[in-house]
RNA sequence: GGGGGUGUGGCGGAACUGGCAGACGCGCUAGAUUUAGGAUCUAGUUCCCAAAAGGAGUGCAGGUUCGAUUCCUGUCACCCCCA
């Protein structure tokens, strides 16, 4: 009768736990502290995804586990909760965003709650709760108040910033509008991505092939002001202090290839009469390097000044502010068509290397300070603005797509590295402009230099630039700063006001919303539809939020709304102090708790939310409010969780099976007879009518084994209809056995299939460590008759400690599924004895609470204990009990395993060969034979070398 | 095109610094038990040969080594990210 039952245990479990506040943080950290964070989902309609638990089972295991080692634990969850997708919902039923938001968030609760995971509830918290957002825009007015020491590499507070007594001599105004160009929070006009559809602007990484990665809606440029974050000042800390911290090498490379640092040199070209040339250059030596882009010079970053020799012609970028001057009335009309069509193109599309290069000849010539030559000046918009200095000096034989642009305009190609023997370039072609090497090799054609490896001539060559001042060595980043606005009505409004004259107009003066009048709030709007216009939907808000007056002057509040990626910047500190209404944290709190310990959440968020994250905490860092330089410590990446695998056979319009090799996608993504382009229908398979191929790799149909068919787990997608929901699971399975599957299916940070078949494996499992201590039998829940206060054998007791020691460690590697491996053997080995002391069954039964908590505190119980589990200490094991007295070891004859002998452990070397060679197999083997050598490995094995 | 990752039975996956390949689970096969089972228990399950003896075997081809899933070189396939 007392069968396992999850369904009626687990709900009053996480009663239990609920109403006595089990997990509640310590208020002190006592000894080791753990602070161990999921990635905070976004609460979606659809409610919580298998994908969710994977990450948030592991971090619970691991809290778990160390609450019961004594540490002080930190676990919380939250919601991310700003973002399109409540604000497509608010448009599309005119409901408004919070209401949506907090059901959904209402719905995720409930489902974490149903999963048993020990969060400490009290620190709930959402990006969009006002006392949250408060202190988002509290540091945003940081952000504002900061400014970059690039000698001291440090955030300083922007009344520190050295004024020049030119501005300072301007007045007051003068001064605020200077320092406000140093701010890391700046407006700026750029081009953004306008996208009519949504109604908004998007940051470049929400446009995929030219259209919003939100809804596939096209997006076209249009420069807008914008609010800017300077991230670029942080691109050489962000990417050094990757080295202090436990992250996967992989991440680390992501965000250090995303800042993209590179060396490279400045060099400035003339722009002038040939014979003016060394007149010119001669002043330059006097006067310096000028900081400032020179208006007589059009200055390049190149990261091969090696090859200055080789360049041919130079090209700058549509946008760039020297086009109008450089070109000619001749070339005019045809420049100014070709910046206009650019503009229509992002800088995707015209970067993507499956489009032909374009471009228009300026009219103009600069002179290569080098060796004195004019070169033609080109406009290509291959060539980006905001890259570099927007321009650059093309070497068509070693960059592949001058190289190609060349050839395409007919513009002369010099070769000046020759490549190293290795490189199987043919040098031939190389030097006649038939093939371009962007390798590194040595110098050709480059005058004095000729010979010198590429590395040494770098250096040279920037020094002799140095020298006549017409070039300096340079760094610069692919990292481009933040756009940090949003045309959105969802989203945290900026805490900015704008100083309005007497007609109402902007007088560029911008004020910080004082701090005793945050939090800004929304406002109040009647609906929620978009104007179709790039200005933000809070421009719909009434005059008294939209117009506030302050000292008299009024102020027009900033309309634009801050990006979802702002509130999970701070997130892990609020935790740390959830309730604090003077501070965003408290410092002594902060001490305690941060860094966060271990960090797990999707690689999806490898690059941007962590290095946003980074980049806050930064700032923060240098303004003093925090302790540490880097906010996660250790950060693991979860992998994806597939649908099941599904088999895939093709069959023609004649209804005739295809072989899967012969099938391929077309651009439409429709399956196609590759030969003939012919549309296929796509047919899924029972697994049933799939089987392996004989002696081959592939998956043929049973019925026609000439068929192969396709076999793999797709992504789970509600258009493919193999979303799993963790809800069914549940109320089929328990949740202790949708928690022990989602680790036992596989490494934590590998992509692995949903398999129905597996649940049900893990589910039996806890049927049986069930029944292993319970009599089924019996009418009441009561011990099995096998278990009792026996006196273990000495097998037994090694079984235990075996489990310990490995159960134990593969928690500390979050190697959870070898863990939950080493729990079946235990329990195969106990459902075999007769007799199963409590004195081991207990400490088994604390092995398995944090993978199986409801279980294991119900069996707790059953076992005569009257209080949760929760804080019992861990099993400790004796090393002496986790091996056994005798050791099995293979003896081989050349490498081949031929017999094992049963030897008693920790034999030497020398007993081991004379035990092998004494045994009667290995005798009859080696008759004949001469033993050369014998390798012996104590307690592993022999290995014997004969001929 | 660039970068990263992964290739081990019918399937998911084990194998610590080179030392018994296939732990554990699923599936499958046979048997026991049961009114019944998609329950439970027992045994078996990498492949080849009817079995034994034996042989082959960690994507493929080489190399280093007494010994390679593990290290090296080359190569192929798939997945992910970026362009």
């Amino acid at each position: 009768m007392p069968k396992y039952n999850p369904a009626e245990i687990e709900p009053r479990w996480q009663r239990f736990w609920d109403e006595n506040k089990t997990f509640k943080t310590p208020t002190e950290v006592t000894g080791e502290k753990l602070y161990a964070l999921d990635m905070f989902p976004y609460p979606s309609g659809e409610g919580l995804h298998v994908g969710h638990p994977e990450g948030y089972t592991a971090t619970d295991i691991v809290s778990r586990h160390a609450r019961m080692v004594g540490k002080t634990v930190l676990h919380p969850m939250g919601f991310d909760a700003f973002g399109l997708p409540a604000e497509e919902h608010a448009i599309k039923h005119n409901a408004s965003p919070r209401e949506f938001t907090e059901k959904n968030i209402n719905t995720f609760v409930r489902q974490l709650k149903d999963l048993g995971f020990s969060y400490d509830w009290d620190r709930q918290i959402s990006t969009t709760d006002v006392d949250y957002f408060k202190w988002t825009q509290w540091i945003f007015l940081v952000l504002f108040d900061t400014w970059f020491d690039a000698d001291q590499q440090k955030g300083r507070p922007i009344s520190e910033l050295p004024i020049p007594a030119e501005i300072s001599g301007a007045g007051e105004d003068a001064v605020r509008k200077y320092q406000d160009e140093f701010r890391l929070a700046f407006e700026s006009h750029a081009p953004v991505n306008w996208c009519p559809a949504l109604g908004t602007v998007l940051a470049n990484e929400e446009v995929v092939d030219g259209l919003s990665d939100v809804g596939n809606h096209p997006v076209q440029r249009m420069p807008l002001r914008q609010w800017m974050l300077r991230i670029t000042a942080y691109a050489d800390r962000l990417e050094s202090d990757l080295d202090a911290v436990d992250w996967p090498e992989g991440i680390k490379k992501l965000q250090c290839d995303w800042i993209g640092r590179s060396t490279g040199a400045e060099v400035d070209f003339f722009i002038g009469d040939k014979d003016q040339f060394e007149t010119w250059k001669n002043a330059r030596t006097e006067t310096g390097f000028p900081r400032n882009l020179p208006t007589d010079a059009l200055r390049v970053y190149t990261t091969r000044p090696d090859t200055l020799y080789g360049a041919t012609y130079m090209v700058i970028a549509p946008e760039h502010g020297a086009v109008e001057a450089l070109t000619t009335a001749e070339q005019g009309p045809t420049v100014k068509k070709y910046c206009d069509d650019a503009a229509m193109k992002s800088d995707r599309d015209r970067q993507d290397d499956r489009t032909k290069k374009s471009g228009v000849f300026t009219g103009s010539y600069a002179i290569n300070p080098i060796n004195g030559q004019p070169v033609p000046i080109w406009v290509a918009d291959y060539v980006l603005a905001s890259y570099g200095t927007g321009a650059i000096m093309a070497v068509p034989a070693h960059d592949a797509r001058d190289f190609e642009f060349a050839k395409t305009y007919d513009l002369p190609i010099i070769a000046v590295v020759k490549p190293p023997a290795k490189a199987e370039i043919d040098l031939e072609k190389l030097m006649a402009g038939e093939v371009c090497f962007a390798g590194v090799g040595t110098a050709v054609n480059s005058a004095s230099f000729d010979d010198l490896p590429t590395e040494e001539f770098k250096i040279k060559i920037i020094e002799s630039l140095e020298s006549t001042s017409v070039g300096r060595s340079a760094v610069n980043y692919k990292l481009r700063d933040w756009l940090f606005s949003r045309q959105r009505f969802w989203g945290e409004p900026f805490p900015i006001l704008h100083e309005l004259d007497e007609a109402g107009n902007r007088t560029g003066i911008m004020r910080p919303v004082p701090l005793d009048s945050l939090p800004v709030d929304l406002p109040f709007v009647e609906d929620f539809q978009p104007h179709g216009r790039p200005e933000p939907p809070l421009e719909k808000a009434d005059d008294e939020w939209l117009f506030p007056i302050i000292d008299g002057k009024k102020y027009k509040r900033e309309t634009n709304t801050m990006p979802q990626w702002a509130g999970s910047c701070w997130y892990y500190l609020r935790f740390i102090d959830p309730k604090n209404e003077s501070a965003f944290i408290d410092p002594e709190l902060e001490k305690q708790w941060m860094p966060v310990d271990l960090y797990i959440g999707g690689a999806e968020h490898a690059v941007l939310h962590l290095l946003y994250a980074r980049f806050w905490h930064k700032v923060l860092f240098d303004r003093g409010y925090l302790s540490t330089p880097e906010p996660f410590k250790k950060l693991v990446n979860q992998g994806m969780i597939l649908g099941d695998v599904e088999f895939t056979a093709f069959r023609d319009t004649n209804e005739q099976w295809v072989s899967a090799e012969l099938t391929c996608e077309n651009d439409d993504r429709k399956t196609v007879l590759q030969s003939t382009g012919e549309e296929l229908h796509v047919v899924k398979l029972d697994p049933e009518q799939a089987e392996k191929e004989k002696n081959g790799d592939h998956f043929v149909l049973k019925s026609d084994p000439q068929i192969r068919v396709d076999s793999r787990a797709y992504k789970m997608s509600k258009s493919r209809g193999n979303v799993v929901n963790p809800d069914v699971i549940i109320a089929e399975y328990g949740a202790d056995s949708l928690r022990l599957y989602e680790m036992f299916m596989g490494p934590l940070h590998q992509s692995k299939p949903w398999s129905m078949a597996g649940v049900n494996g893990v589910r039996n499992f806890l049927d049986r460590v069930w029944r292993m201590l319970v009599d089924e039998k019996a009418e009441e829940l009561v011990l099995s008759s096998a278990v009792g206060d026996h006196a273990p054998t000495d097998e037994q007791t090694r079984m235990l400690h075996k489990t310990i020691k490995a159960v134990s460690g593969d928690i500390e590697t979050l190697g959870f599924n070898t863990a939950i491996s080493r729990m079946m053997e235990f329990v195969n080995f106990f459902t075999k004895q007769s007799e199963r002391p409590k004195s081991l069954m207990e400490p088994f039964i604390l092995l398995l609470s944090p993978f199986a908590p409801h279980l294991a505190e119900e069996l707790w119980k059953l076992l005569g204990n009257n209080s949760s589990l929760a804080y019992e200490s861990w099993p400790k094991f004796d090393e002496a009990l986790t091996v056994d007295a005798l050791v099995e070891v293979p003896i081989q004859i050349m490498g081949k395993i031929k017999t094992k002998i049963s030897i008693e452990r920790g034999k030497s070397k020398q007993e081991l060969e004379t035990l092998a060679l004494q045994d009667p197999k290995i005798v009859t083997l080696l008759e004949g034979l001469t033993v050369r050598k014998v390798i012996a490995v104590p307690d592993k094995l022999v290995n014997i070398v004969a001929n």
